[in-house]
DNA sequence: ATAAAACTACTACAGTGTAACAATACATGC
DNA sequence: GCATGTATTGTTACACTGTAGTAGTTTTAT
């Protein structure tokens, strides 16, 4: 099978934030996302909103005009995201399998079975380009 | 008990993946670390050595002149690191207990016993700073 | 003694973290 | 209906990170 491939752009940690809650509460505006952000963040509304709206320039997030208020929501599913996470934990710093790490994933109870059944999936169909690959080709 | 805090700078990713080597083998010079490192990476040499100089100018790396050759000595420990991020881990993306990760990881035999000593003191002791202090303040 | 190879320092430029400031839109009392 | 406060959006900024090129210096091989 042809692996649809990894096109979904990385998630940085401030991006991972912000979409920690649209995962949680589905699509809103920056001044909800904001007010839930800032807790654990500090952050000044006008970084959420930078946050948000480079994350919408990259594809990460869609926003559309609700009757006058912007509303944003992820293009991506917690899942994948875990799903990047996991590689780079898995890769880099524990040096073991994926597997092992989304069945711990699972043990844990942090995540509902569909999603469980998701990032199963993700892991085992989206290869990293590791071996002969780089990856850091650059565009200079 | 004063709690001896947080005074480890932060990891970066990139910092990340020079740190893997350096505990995995110790001191080492920049050719050494790179030749590991850019298997993972696909780094460029320069890309390496900036790094590395970057961490030792924030304190993460020391360096010193061994009979004419630079090498390079992590200022901070694996069980450290992974505290980072196993906070990280467990309230941003899990949102779960750290104790249960720690327990995780130790079932995963990635750790050594010794390490997994560490790292659970390590939770338990570095309180982040959260709730009321923000720790984003600005120099400008 | 030189040329090649390796290493180091310096510089650069796009991306991320973090935010201030300015312009605009919206509500609201008068 | 309009002036003024209040929230939202857009623009700009600046330090730090990712990634690397280039030029100068030191070491090594011949």
């Amino acid at each position: 099978m042809v692996k649809h491939k990894n096109t979904l752009p990385d998630i940085s940690k401030a991006e991972h934030d912000v979409l920690r809650f649209l995962w949680q509460d589905g699509q809103q505006s920056v001044r909800e996302v904001h007010d839930k952000v800032t807790k654990a963040t500090g952050w000044a509304y006008t970084t959420t909103k930078t946050v948000m709206d480079r994350m919408v320039a990259k594809g990460l997030l869609q926003r559309e005009n609700f009757h006058g208020v912007f509303i944003y929501k992820p293009m991506i599913s917690r899942p994948e995201g875990l799903a990047k996470m996991v590689r780079f934990f898995t890769e880099r710093v524990l040096e073991m399998d994926q597997l092992s790490v989304v069945a711990m994933l699972q043990g844990s109870g942090a995540l509902s079975p569909g999603e469980v059944d998701e990032l199963t999936r993700l892991v085992a169909d989206d290869e990293p380009p590791a071996g002969g690959g780089k990856k850091g080709a650059k565009r200079r």
